[in-house]
DNA sequence: GTCACCTGTAAGAATTTACTGACACATCAA
DNA sequence: TTGATGTGTCAGTAAATTCTTACAGGTGAC
């Protein structure tokens, strides 16, 4: 389990966006019940499965679950996903460190396009 | 310090939103190094005092930080904020519980506006 | 073939967030 | 009065998110 190491700045800037939804949260919730495929997991949500990909995208990206394909019975190619064992404490000494390795929007260089 | 109540679905996610900004993590980093008032803190951040007091308006709404007036010796009304003394695990399980008390986007019932 | 499942992704609309610039007002000091 | 501080807020824009609809491809069963 994580938990215990510096933690990065833009690693925990990436996970606390991921969080930061609604959605997102009840997915964590229900695959921390247990493991799940992308149309199941669609319809115990009630959300469309386009929009159900997106989400899922982003909480991969920031490593708070994992998905895998998996060959069903009868033919189908599933895609599976579970949640990681990731956990963090959130206070403001923790933020304090954390932000020391915080590469994003510093004060000279936000990604200034032109 | 906060930590071990039941921990309100709706609170965790005004505060999981209020965190996900790299301006936001650094402004608690810097108040947790010591209270400070917005013009100064505008300095030290090198943003624009309008964008951080609207980035201070989001964590005080999520109860991250509270601010006050105080009025300096030579008679100037400042505003000054301090972190307040918030903390939350991070953890699958911890999302699970949150998440029953979450009224935000419900299967029915989005704010649908008309 | 057609139907019922599964997967993935692209296009565009709708909404929210983030941000700048300009304004208004107060106090103290020169 | 003017200048340097501090406060707050509004209007408008730029950019990022969120979400729907529609499409394309796969398998096995009828």
């Amino acid at each position: 389990m994580a938990g215990r190491e510096p933690l990065d700045g833009d690693q925990l800037l990436l996970a606390l966006s991921a969080l930061a939804n609604p959605h997102r949260l009840r997915i964590i919730a229900v695959l921390a019940g247990g493991t799940n495929y992308v149309s199941q997991l669609a319809r115990d949500l009630q959300i469309s499965r386009p929009l159900l990909h997106m989400h899922l995208q982003r909480l991969e990206a920031a490593g708070l679950v994992e998905g895998h394909i998996e060959v069903s019975d009868d033919g189908k190619a599933m895609r599976y996903y579970a949640v990681t064992d990731f956990a963090f404490g959130l206070n403001a000494a923790a933020i304090a460190e954390a932000t020391q390795t915080l590469t994003q929007s510093e004060p000279t260089g936000r990604t200034k396009g032109k």
